[in-house]
DNA sequence: TTGAAAGCGCTAACAA
DNA sequence: TTGTTAGCGCTTTCAA
């Protein structure tokens, strides 16, 4: 099959490719008999329009592109799907690109979109991140660009994330209300923005709280199901007395879960847990996995919503960029569904 | 920040535009004087290549279109990441559309992605899909197009799966060696190649083992948590005897093995349950649900290989579509895993 | 309502 | 080793 276009139409109809265009185009100036012998035509001929010429001609995109650290990790798939669907439906083609948590990919992928003169790039941040020149490039080329979950606050850029200090400070008062006293907080040894808000959150639910915020408590590491394990057999070791855990995301908490059951120790009775992103197992496992979630579904609305009106703005970088936070939502389950005290 | 072009670093430079773009191509014939300069002129002034008009004009794209059904489904995302990140390593960059399980949103997707010239398209059939007119279109254009997982084996169209056949078997005779007897299977309703496969190897283990197929065992319905729930509900109202089920896929056994629990039957000790797909709260949950691993990773890896060999043959509709069959893996866990006869 | 013509930024054949 | 030139397929201005 050769490559039909739209000279190959004006010349079985013997009229200029440029009103071929026009018709194509719906354009108000041309008949409505011209535009329907038009269509008919590139209809039989299997004309598609190459949209590689019509962006480099026009300097217009309708491919928007998106960072991820990993499609691994359902939150990101989840909000990926949520913004696909909505981009799709407002006419995008998504550019998909996984950074892989490091800042080189990230790079990468910028460039790769800058390259592709994409429309605009939507983008949560890797954890391997640590200078920022590379978004820096985007917002100089005055290019729509947009953060979500891992935003960096630092710098002007327009962001999608939840309340992570209100996450951490919902999951530990509940904690506090349901009797629990001696609660640990499971953190992450790097600092991201949202592992240290929800770690203030927990701070400040203490204080609120009048209880004491002791450091022996608080344990850094490598969030993982493994590192969940470790920081328990660790406080059991060090005879740590605690009577709960609020842990930076699920499966680090569902590690400590097992462990504690491994001991023997009753959960929610004697020690409560409670995790962070309300993960599809966090409702299967047994016993059910209290969490915070993080509507992913919500996150991936909003940010194509938001990103859409930027899409549509013509003074974008002149204004403060909007910042959209949501409300994390507490899940009770009953791995803290203790009667309480 | 003003659009640059290599017309730009030639003005700087004072040589000829097709030198420039020589020197960034690294052109054998082009000195390294040259070479240095364009070089460093292009950084300086912050070139980026338009690789819509290099596309345009050499004919060629580095873009592949993928299509799945969903991103919320962890086996696609799972999968689209294995694909991703092998063809970004070499040098491809992924356009992403979901179908949403809907023939008219596949055939959207494809034309979306031949319009974008795509330099080819990987895709995981659609539930709802009945027709194959849109994707005979894209053989029609010769562009290489691989399936994942959800193949049409009536189209000559190479494909990447795995052994879904087997898969049933290994579970089915799995449960027999265990001891079960008399074994219900949840399957779809509607027909789809991966389902009807899993349920033959569940007959064909039972003739295997000479037990009989009993018809009332066999359920159809919509997979998900809530039918598996259901199913074992009807099995119990209508008094169907039954040892064990093996479910289609994990949300559906996840939604019998907590009907059973409910019920206050014992797992595995009265009733044994596997799923497929192993799904990442299979290992988590109380009993752990066996199942059948589909090789996620593999098989991403596995279609980008096979297609990057497709993009770099130029023969390839000369040839008989080649497809790659893997190997299902039994994991046992506790659902299944009781002291057998 | 339609046509003619220019040009988006690049690649590549041909010439020098 | 470099320059000249002709498009890729389309959008869009200007003219008719």
């Amino acid at each position: 099959m050769k490559k039909v276009t739209i000279h190959d139409i004006a010349k079985e109809l013997d009229i200029a490719f440029s009103t071929v265009a026009r018709a194509l185009n719906d354009h108000p100036a041309i008949s409505d008999t011209t535009k329907r012998s038009v269509r008919e035509t590139a209809q039989r001929l299997g004309y598609r329009q190459n949209k590689i010429a019509s962006s480099l001609r026009s300097g217009q995109s309708n491919t928007i592109g998106i960072i991820v650290p990993s499609l691994d990790v359902s939150f990101f798939s989840s909000v990926v799907h949520g913004i696909e669907k909505i981009m799709n439906e407002n006419g995008y083609s998504i550019l998909l690109y996984q950074s892989n948590e490091s800042q080189e990919g990230e790079k990468k992928g910028i460039e790769t979109f800058l390259d592709s003169r994409v429309a605009g790039i939507i983008a949560s941040v890797a954890k391997g991140t640590t200078t920022y020149e590379h978004f820096a490039e985007i917002q100089r080329r005055r290019i729509p660009f947009l953060f979500f979950d891992r935003a960096i606050e630092a710098l002007q850029v327009p962001s999608v994330t939840i309340d992570d200090y209100k996450g951490g400070f919902l999951a530990t008062e509940h904690l506090i209300r349901q009797g629990y006293k001696r609660i640990v907080h499971i953190t992450a040894r790097q600092s991201m923005d949202i592992f240290t808000e929800r770690m203030r959150g927990y701070v400040d639910a203490l204080k609120r709280h009048d209880l004491p915020v002791d450091e022996r408590l608080i344990l850094y590491g490598d969030f993982s199901l493994d590192f969940g394990r470790q920081c328990i057999r660790e406080l059991c070791q060090h005879e740590v007395d605690f009577d709960a855990v609020f842990a930076l995301e699920d499966f680090t908490a569902m590690g400590a879960l097992q462990q504690l059951l491994a001991y023997n120790v009753r959960v929610p009775e004697d020690v409560g847990v409670i995790g962070f992103a309300n993960e599809s197992f966090a409702a299967l496992v047994t016993p059910g996995l209290s969490s915070i979630d993080q509507q992913t579904e919500e996150m991936g609305e909003a940010a194509a919503a938001l990103f859409l009106r930027m899409l549509r703005s013509d003074d974008l970088y002149d204004n403060p960029p909007q910042r959209v936070v949501l409300e994390p939502h507490l899940i009770v389950r009953a791995s803290t569904a203790r009667n309480s005290a």
